[in-house]
DNA sequence: TTTT
DNA sequence: TTTT
């Protein structure tokens, strides 16, 4: 997809550790999950934390990067287009998720 | 949500009339149904091309615009932010859905 | 370099045709100057329209169809990236003019 | 300016600790230098590094927290617009200068 | 399930 | 459910 036409940008918080996986064909893909937090204040003056987790999928170059250089608790940046798909649930509901596909990230920071 | 960390921009074309709903404390809300178009060559040569929609939310005054000025078709371009919220459908299925909220849209082109 | 690192989105008119230059090995490029405008209301409550003009230069296929394509007048979303450099000017005093070169363009609207 | 018509996206490293200025109205005012580093390789193969400079400007808010938090060496990430303005330097000679007037920023790392 |  |  061109750039241009959908473009995510995300600086947020892994969740876990990358959840990897190899195909047939040597492909490799990671999911993360990576929450974004925002603060502001309410209409009472109170200060609220909004916190959106999100579904991020790499695949090939990205994907072995991510496996390399990311783990629970980093803060990454990414760059990737949205993608939505539907897939049947173990009780046979189908089920609609969208994702996050990676063109680039950048770690920001992360315990060493 | 500070643009910074959670961003997402999309053009693509409006798949229905917006669906407008006002609630009680007079604040109104406008889905949108946004088809984005990707046209790529497959390993084989062949053209094929990648249509994802996407679900939008307007908010207050960008609500209103989107009432006034979008209709089926036309083509627009949407800054927003990423949102997940969870629901139960009609058969008490706990469901998740993801949004673009807008922050700001423009009209590229539709028909007279 | 990588778009996640240095990406510049503009939304504007072209101030006047295409300026194109053909290099030795072939190779395009393409002038433009976009002008964008933004409306805003001062501190004594008078609506102010900032205009800006930005240096925009294509090479290759993007170059290629932004001569067959754009003209005074029309309205494009370009991204790509920030660029500086510095020549001598005539009178031999050293200049610095910034660029964006651009990754991809959109048509939004034009005349007839 | 509506940042869905003009927006500028930078990671880089600060050249030099900022320069603070604050005007009469008590407004402030930041400068920074900010360099983005490209790495590829070229028709020979070679890995080239392409430097490039970037005049940032910060206002108000932003320009005090880039006072309190950002000196030379820090890595940043910077969300503005882009705006070119001229003036006389010491020999009469006009100039241009574009900068990038910062609407957020983030500090990704730095040194203690 | 993260982080501040 | 859009569009090219």
């Amino acid at each position: 997809m061109a750039t241009i036409k959908n473009s995510v940008r995300l600086i947020g918080n892994i969740g876990m550790d990358p959840d990897v996986r190899t195909f047939d064909n040597n492909r490799k893909m990671v999911r993360l999950s990576i929450a974004t937090n925002d603060s502001y204040k309410n209409d009472k003056g109170e200060k609220v934390t909004d916190t959106q987790w999100h579904n991020i999928v790499l695949w090939g170059a990205q994907a072995s990067m991510a496996e390399t250089y990311l783990k629970k608790g980093d803060s990454v940046l990414i760059e990737g287009k949205l993608a939505s798909r539907s897939y049947s649930d173990k009780d046979g509901v189908k089920r609609y998720v969208t994702e996050v596909v990676v063109n680039e990230f950048i770690k920001m920071s992360g315990k060493e």
